[in-house]
DNA sequence: TTGAAAGCGCTAACAT
DNA sequence: ATGTTAGCGCTTTCAA
């Protein structure tokens, strides 16, 4: 493999110096004839030349990359995040560096680190853990950073999340109008993640001028279906509210497998998968978050961030949408 | 914000030159006395400091960054695809840069010239275009590259894609078993891309000893719903075989809102998303990647290429399977 | 209008 | 066992 071109090799065939170079690539032509800025023009054209984003950021103190730590990128949740990002980045400067956790707290922290090795300018984070002393050490760097999805407390950092509480108070109204006795809250583990935790006592909190009852189920538990069987042994009217796509899947394949009928013998709600929700016999009502949105202001509030090295901390809300469909 | 550590803050800390933090960074402790080690670590510990990656980067004349090009972040394909490449240099001193081509092919050339800019190590691509002519200014960077999902021809550059073509025969046969007449491959945009191509070839070739016909139609068009459904006006039994999940859930909507039964009215089959296929009723027959696998052969292959210098050209499989439903 | 030289944070050859 | 020094590719004074 040849070596890599760099500015003295321009700079030696345009018969200039490289300082001249340097100020062609930073588009300073204040001061420069006509001649030369074509001569050096020409030169990078013919050679293919681009200068090296590791030396420039290393002189200018900042990487120009944007780190990103999702909890798992393998979601459908992610991915419209993650393209909300990428849109917002795409037309900067900026490079964005995306690490998936894996749901992992040892690997985000570990990830976490790579990102302040590789000196981000800044980092946008789905964060794994909810104490905030968990992250002193990035709180330390005072590297700019945006939360999205979730968000530890008390407050450090901006986030930018769904309007999970207030969804819930709609969707409770919505029980409560349809009659329902008893909710069942579908989740994987809820402790500490915020968007979860909003959405549950949201329920509750709609529901709590009502006689309806509501029931936490976490599918990590590995009986979860068999206390699930347990509760539906009744003959009070019971919701089911999935409080992500995955989750909501668990519950469709396991009503499906047990025969039991949605909705006559069980109403059924759940976060995300819209698209899929809609196709399902009956369709299945969902609550749409806006990931692609939640993505492109978290991006937009680091950006600013970064730039005007100003620190904001409030919340930024997303709204989402309930679609009622069948199954409800 | 305060200014960030660097080297020579430890080494005075630590009564040392740099070049002995350099060692001790390095794992260099040969000839190093055990209380100078202790007390270099005891400084790293203490200020947290931790090594620039830009600065050791541009030393060491790579940047340990990984460039991915991908076609469509928002598809579970890909999410599954990054999972596996990710997972696989998260053990690495390596880096990845992932950039969303959002199947824009301006979008696909400027990422590339970012990732140039980047000095990534090595690219990982899923090519939007299949003329090696588009991608010479890549070829002339003799950057390790390696193509998943799809390749362009010639070979320039190793892929890692499904057995698509072998698949599409083992689909043909099934076609042949279940007396079908006709079918109909539904389809992106096709030309170049060459695991449709392969998709649709390889059922071609499958039939060709039959009188089964095969008909191409692409979503793209914008009146392809009338052609679809004009087409199923026949009493020859048809077959749907749709190359990729979003051109699936196309065909699923548009057959429930024709109120088109499956499989009575017209068999049904497609790629990816298995786990959705599996839940509708009746369930979908669906060709199950292994992007996963795919992302981690193909890290695993670039990897290798990047170390050892070596070019190699080969076309790897992965295996996919096809799980027979209701559908078909 | 242009160039020489210093320096960003790090590593490595060559001292001692 | 440790330090001095040069240099990676670039930008930015300062000088001419």
């Amino acid at each position: 493999m040849d070596k890599k071109l760099t500015i003295n090799d321009i700079a030696a065939q345009a018969s200039v110096s490289k300082t001249t170079v340097s100020r062609y690539l930073n588009g300073k032509f204040d001061n420069m004839s006509a001649a030369t800025k074509i001569r050096i023009e020409q030169t990078i054209a013919e050679l293919d030349y681009r200068p090296s984003r590791q030396a420039q950021a290393l002189k200018a103190r900042n990487s120009f990359l944007i780190g990103v730590s999702v909890a798992d990128i393998s979601n459908m949740y992610t991915s419209r995040l993650l393209k909300g990002i990428g849109a917002y980045f795409q037309k900067t400067t900026y490079q964005v560096l995306i690490m998936d956790a894996d749901n992992t707290v040892d690997r985000e922290l570990n990830n976490l680190e790579k990102m302040i090795s590789e000196q981000v300018d800044g980092i946008i984070l789905q964060p794994l853990v909810h104490q905030p002393d968990h992250y002193q050490f990035l709180i330390d760097q005072k590297i700019p950073v945006v939360q999205v999805d979730r968000y530890i407390e008390p407050f450090t950092w901006p986030a930018v999340v769904s309007d999970n509480f207030q969804k819930s108070v709609e969707l409770a109204q919505i029980f409560k109008d349809k009659h329902y006795d008893t909710i069942i809250v579908l989740a994987n583990h809820i402790q500490g993640i915020s968007s979860r935790m909003n959405r549950l006592n949201g329920l509750k909190a709609g529901l709590n001028d009502s006689p309806i009852t509501v029931d936490l189920i976490e599918i990590d538990d590995s009986n979860w279906q068999a206390v699930l069987k347990d509760k539906l042994h009744t003959t009070n009217r019971i919701g089911i509210f999935a409080l992500n796509g995955q989750v909501l899947w668990s519950a469709v394949r396991f009503l499906k497998q047990q025969q039991i009928n949605v909705p006559e013998d069980v109403g059924l709600i759940g976060y995300d998968d819209d698209q899929f929700a809609d196709m399902l016999s009956p369709a299945i009502a969902s609550v749409a978050q806006n990931p692609q949105e939640i993505g492109r202001t978290a991006a937009d509030k680091l950006a600013h961030s970064i730039k005007d090295d100003v620190i904001l901390t409030k919340n930024t809300r997303i709204p989402s949408t309930i679609q009622m469909r069948d199954s409800l």
